[in-house]
DNA sequence: TTAGTGATATCC
DNA sequence: GATATCACTAAA
């Protein structure tokens, strides 16, 4: 039985979406009324400005602005050029938290999954919660999960490049 | 290990 | 206007 997460499942703290959205599948409904379905493996919470590994560290700007937004909203960054990478933003109004989903049970890296699913900068600033066209669903299904430091911010400093913010299911 | 890639931010 | 940076991947 799948039920599909709402806008309340993101407006808790990054810290508990993260690890909750491990297991649970991305429905992705493409123009032609496919489905693709994968379920999570991996995600990474990036929280606050203060977290100089989240892209909202360095002041609200264009970029940034969705990071501020409503819980559920969609976030997809451009990255080197070439990778989508897919967030969902996680908290309140105003205090910019989210989560990165970086692997896929089949699809095993950000930019893979973004690949796979289909989604680029067009999805940015749209709702997780209420899009006809990409959704999470819960089967009920609950992995054991495992936390580990974030990956490929190395830039962020000793400290904020070792906080366990990473959770990935063990298989 | 390194090249490739382009939007964004920051600096003239 | 120009340059530096980057939450990555693939190829070697």
């Amino acid at each position: 039985m799948a039920v599909k997460l709402t806008e309340e499942f993101f407006r808790r703290d990054a810290l508990e979406v993260a690890p909750d959205l491990v297991g649970k599948v991305i429905v992705r409904r493409l123009e032609d009324g496919t489905l693709l379905r994968e379920r999570i493996a991996e995600t990474e919470a990036y929280r606050g400005e203060e977290d100089k590994g989240c892209h909202a560290s360095k002041g609200r700007t264009k970029r940034t602005e969705v990071l501020y937004g409503e819980s559920g909203v969609i976030y997809v960054y451009l990255c080197y050029g070439m990778h989508w990478l897919m967030n969902v933003i996680t908290g309140e109004k105003d205090f910019p938290q989210g989560v990165l989903f970086r692997a896929g049970e089949v699809h095993d890296g950000p930019a893979k999954l973004t690949k796979y699913l289909q989604v680029d900068g067009s999805f940015n600033g749209g709702s997780m919660s209420s899009s006809p066209d990409i959704w999470i669903e819960d089967d009920g299904f609950r992995p054991d999960i495992e936390t580990a430091p974030r990956v490929g911010i190395d830039y962020a400093g000793d400290y904020w490049k070792d906080v366990p913010w990473r959770f990935i299911a063990k298989r």
